[in-house]
DNA sequence: AATGAATGAGATTTCATTCAT
DNA sequence: AATGAATGAAATCTCATTCAT
């Protein structure tokens, strides 16, 4: 009885553990360069049974980035929390700043997955990691909304609102430079430096 | 006669052909995911040929970042003609935008290479796409100091510098930002509207 | 439930059958010439599937090489029943000459491997087929020490002791020379009669 | 006219030293972990250039055997101008331990070549090395010959007289016996010592 | 549910040999 | 005679996936 309970629950934790896995190793090493193996041997799974629970590797790079989702929710869960949406957002780069050291070995998780995902041509998994993106982009975009600011002045004179999503993704496009160039100079500084620019747009937004 | 002639030149042509064919269609699927056989196809040279040219995958591959470096270096030769550093600058920022399909499709070329071939542990190829980008920096820095910028009010009052180095990065992170997140939402638009930002950004510094 | 234990074993029999097929045709066509497929054919397993056990080319030659120092190791404890040490030495040389068919045809399993990996550059295996004969080196001379042999005379009225080590080099000297020959000449013969040579000089000492 | 004569010359030469190379990397690397390339290299000939010479790999394989030939026979020439026969077998003797390190790295350049070449079955090449041995073989045989032996006490009492072909065999046997060994174990010493001990066998002789 | 073993398709690489001039 | 370039067959090795139990 116990038993059939244990049984369960060690194979969704095993189930759990692979996911995790995949979500470092591939972050790590990049898709094409993992193998089902290293992942298996990350998460101590034998290989032959990675398969009881994911059909086929890009099964498994699926579950990878449904991990980051989580990641990604799990934090915006944490935000919301905070009363001014300004602040959500310059926590946010708080947050970014503060994995500086990981952006600068490897880049940003979904960004490096994103870049490297786009490129298939078969329809297989090049839109999925777009789709985190889009995730990140939609909650930065509801926080500008909330912040009401009153319009830029493009051009002439007209007073044009700034567009919410816009601003999302200027500051997610942010971000993403801001790692790959970290990733690419392997330098960590370059998020601390450009985290600190952002901050202070955010502030200078009105 | 000039039969030997041209058999040289043919095969320079030859040696140019799996450059430029390994430039691009690295780019558009990846270094994993090309293979060899893909790039000879491209450049119409049987695979075992591209041996004689190419000791190694990574060798050629080193020979496409070389193509993506010498690109760079006519486009900024062609802008080092305007002469004001700003004019330059902005001449940049509208050759990405006029690349924007291929961004969106693609992605950035150097960027998206820096970002799979970081990801090695091995020291075979990791820091080579950086160098690409740090000389995209390097220009950028120059043309920055030229334009004597007087400083900015950054925090208190005092009148800190600008400094180039760090508006470059500013600058080219905002291209691959920009960059990767068209690639990621298979958006154009995404380019133009960034473009027209760092443009402003570039026109409002003094 | 015997099935899972015959899986096993078929298993390692798989692995066993691989070693002595590496043993046999690396032996009968030396190291370069032979193919994993050739090997794979003779051991009836998929190419693939060698992989299965050996990382490498490299490693299943090591695991050849291991098989002859087995041999080896049966090979002496038989001889090693026997009470007195020149009586055991007189069988090792029959027990060569017995092989005097395979000799003729493909020279000394250990002496021809040695001689073709002794030649790599690479520190990959160039010693492992030494350690062999180092093997055999060390077994004969146990067997002369026990003998507890006066001395020789050599040069001018001196009694010096013989040198067990010494003797070992000669004796496998000697049939390290007779196999080469009578591989060379195509001739058994040689081995019966430097066999018979051998075993004169090993009565002779005292 | 001239040039006609220097254009022959300097391509006799050309074919002298791809003879020449050939000899000196086949026995270091081995027939078949050597490439036309290394011998082209080596011999300062271009690729395409050596099948004007030789029309495949095997024929230069066997113009290095000629090579080792042609030295075998100046060092018998040599050694012919002794008067006495056993002094120019002591002679040859001393002219193998001056090898010593040669042979403690590579082995006997021919008896090496005929473990090599003998394990073919296609009939290539795979006698072609033991016809240098046997040459050796006969120039030793006819040393012994000459020195009018008369006879060894086999058996019970009856006086056969000594082989000469036998006794060139042991020879011969002893010196590739102890190459080997000085090779496997990479102990030049071995060469000495066994060296030595042939020479007092022929000393022995009567 | 679990897993060690097995498999084959495909990738990179090497190299003797040939070609074109 | 000479040679840089070209070629294709074959070898090693990798790995996602499947199998048998």
């Amino acid at each position: 009885m116990t038993n059939s309970v244990d049984r369960r629950v060690r194979a969704s934790q095993k189930r759990q553990r692979l996911m995790a896995a995949a979500a470092r190793v591939l972050h790590e090493q990049g898709v094409e360069r993992t193998t089902l193996a290293d992942i298996a041997r990350e998460a101590d799974v034998p290989v032959g049974n990675v398969y009881y629970y994911f059909k086929t590797k890009d099964e498994l790079v699926r579950a990878a980035l449904g991990e980051h989702t989580a990641h990604l929710d799990q934090l915006t869960a944490r935000l919301d929390r905070l009363p001014d949406p300004r602040d959500r957002l310059k926590a946010l780069v708080e947050a970014w700043v503060e994995q500086r050291e990981v952006a600068a070995r490897y880049g940003c998780p979904t960004g490096t997955l994103a870049a490297e995902l786009g490129k298939r041509t078969d329809g297989s998994l090049d839109a999925e990691a777009g789709a985190v993106i889009r995730r990140l982009l939609d909650w930065a975009a509801r926080q500008f909304r909330e912040m009401r600011l009153s319009g830029a002045n493009h051009g002439e004179g007209a007073d044009e609102p700034y567009d919410p999503d816009d601003l999302a993704v200027t500051l997610v496009s942010g971000y993403q430079g801001m790692s790959l160039l970290a990733n690419a100079l392997r330098d960590p500084g370059v998020m601390t430096r450009e985290g600190a620019r952002l901050a202070g747009w955010l502030d200078s937004l009105r």
